[in-house]
DNA sequence: ATTACTGTACTATGTGCTTAATACATTAGG
DNA sequence: CCTAATGTATTAAGCACATAGTACAGTAAT
């Protein structure tokens, strides 16, 4: 997996598990990989995934038993809760930034509509060249 | 101004400048504050305004004349190019986030379209508490 | 009991960001 | 000429992040 620099690993690791658990890619009460074995995989230190679970944890997203695993929460609200909150953070931040260039809703619409399309032929350029 | 721990407070600096050219506080080929006014009045170190104007000197934004202060750049077409880039960056973080989610483009349309209204209410909260 | 796996904790090192405090060169204004 | 303001450069300190390496505690399987 590919990281940013401008904002911390762990924070992006945050995200991307959080999305796992949203699309159901990690459901729920499944027993989620090991600190060890997801750092290989995603090319980060241990600690780094450690800590990214640490806050998850914190906020009720899985749980950890100490010698068999961890695994996501059994708790079905949480998770479309969290859904929600991912979803409307992405659309709040769109509309700030929108909103602070002088835009008009009906544009701000119209360019996802536009570039909706754009990503769906970046994914199709992609799958061609991994052919 | 406030700041996001979670990213360099010069690149939120350089978002935050952009944002001004684009929308004319900061108008073609004005002058620009100095970087210690800025530093004071943003409540930053003068180090990190610097930084910030640097990159975007960099980017052809805005030139330094070393006397008598820096100057927002002529071409209006840098600008126009500018709050493309802006926008479409803020539109595509949202689609990669909501295609991520498995949201359909009318869902997510829909999303920005009802919290559209949702940041107008905010906005007249904030005038009336600052009233 | 032994082995292997789990989460967890700790130290050390390197890097980048932020702040602080200076210092310098250049030029406009008086 | 002299002062003030400009951008620019430098050094030092503190902090968070990321990595590497090691170690410990608990449990399941053999």
């Amino acid at each position: 997996m590919e990281f940013d620099t401008s904002s911390p690993i762990w924070l992006q690791l945050v995200t991307e598990f959080s999305r796992r658990i949203v699309t159901g890619e990690w459901g729920q009460g499944q027993r989620i990989p090991g600190v060890r074995e997801l750092a290989l995989r995603l090319g980060v230190n241990p600690n780094t995934v450690q800590r990214a679970l640490g806050e998850m944890e914190r906020d009720g997203l899985c749980r950890s038993e100490r010698t068999s695993g961890r695994f996501v929460t059994d708790d079905s609200q949480r998770i479309s809760t969290l859904r929600r909150a991912l979803v409307t953070e992405a659309a709040d931040d769109y509309i700030r930034v929108s909103r602070g260039l002088r835009m008009e809703v009906s544009d701000a619409v119209a360019l996802i509509d536009e570039r909706w399309n754009h990503h769906d032929m970046a994914d199709l350029d992609r799958a061609r060249t991994e052919a």
